[in-house]
DNA sequence: ACGACTTTGTGCGTACGTTCACAAGGACGT
DNA sequence: ACGTCCTTGTGAACGTACGCACAAAGTCGT
């Protein structure tokens, strides 16, 4: 499930405040959802809570974590060290995840050897080797979007099967390859699609 | 809908490369759907395509922007000036859809004044002000996890009402402002869900 | 030891989005 | 002018996700 990282971000949050158990309806507050949903939920993976009194939290995040497979921690490649590269490789969001920036690649020669985050960036050329060396099975593209559909083909001959793409363009992949994107301005769009919606409501009770 | 934008930069693609007109077949194959979506939610919108032939490209691209909101340039201030701070300020996507960066905000004394893709960053004291004087209806908040509410809520008092939010934290803001939220580190851990699922059906064959 | 209270787990009705499949409609060649 | 072919627009079936509401279950105070 997709919401299941919404849970776990509100576990820890709640852990670091010191809680021990949470109760659906808390949770739920917690990540901005219904709180049968998250009942439905965690009763599919099995978890158990206890009634009368909640979910543990600190066994509740094990769990999730199980779930989610981030038990192990996944090497990830970054590829364009552009601001939005250095943005990604700079974040903590990921090594708190059990992510691990195994490299950082750029096909720029005035960026190669330049440190980002403790990491030297490396020429694309190097990505089979690193993929190989460092078992990598995700990579994050933050190209420019014309650069996007060749980095992914050298993602996937070298065997990354997970691919994040920043870049605004549709990737065409082999089956057995899953693509998440993150379009900017895709959001962007939809804001000013409802804010026009309230605008022009606005309007008509004038 | 939320596919509009997917359909507005397909269209483009398209456009770029000659083409007149589209079909459904193939306008859906760019944008990776199913065409009869692709029919239903043109017709929505009151579009005409005309059967036997297709869309009209331009004509389509100017229906859909208009549907979108994006014949007016809507106002953008971007708070949090880090490496994605200047990645947001830098991205081409948002000028090229009618979206105009109004200011940059920052709360760090040493990057204020400090010029970024032609905008000098101001601090956020300012923020009340520039909305008023630009008209800016769109909030970009790009800080660290813990800034982000205070932001948000300094963003609502000035009347802002749509609000894309890149930091790892829920934010609660009264009725009638939109929030979308963008989670790298949630994106990260759905791939690794799958990556997970794939490697222990691979383990399960053998 | 018992009863009241809290919270889980889930059955069920509802609403929504998706997709198939086909009839209506228009263009184009002959 | 007519028939064939292509493509739209949409009715209907399907599947799924959501949320209410309640029974089962366990805790805590007395």
């Amino acid at each position: 499930m997709a919401r299941l990282p919404l849970y776990l971000r509100a576990l820890h949050t709640l852990a670091e405040g010191g809680k021990r158990t949470v109760s659906s309806e808390s949770l739920a507050a917690a990540a901005a959802v219904n709180s049968a949903k998250v009942r439905k939920d965690l009763s599919q993976l099995g978890s158990y809570g206890v009634r009368g009194v909640g979910y543990d939290v600190e066994y509740l995040v094990y769990q999730i974590s199980r779930e989610l497979g981030l038990t192990q921690r996944w090497a990830v490649v970054i590829i364009g060290i552009g601001n939005l590269g250095h943005a990604l490789a700079n974040y903590a969001g990921f090594a708190s995840r059990g992510f691990r920036v195994a490299a950082l690649l750029d096909d720029d020669p005035a960026r190669v050897g330049e440190q980002v985050a403790g990491v030297a960036v490396r020429p694309v050329g190097e990505l089979a080797e690193i993929v190989r060396r460092e078992d990598v099975s995700i990579g994050v593209i933050s190209t420019p979007a014309p650069a996007a559909q060749g980095v992914c083909d050298r993602l996937v001959d070298a065997g990354v099967t997970s691919i994040l793409n920043f870049a605004p363009t549709l990737l065409s992949v082999p089956d057995g390859v899953d693509v998440r994107k993150v379009d900017l301005s895709i959001e962007l769009q939809i804001l000013a699609f409802h804010e026009q919606r309230k605008t022009t409501f606005e309007a008509l009770r004038a």
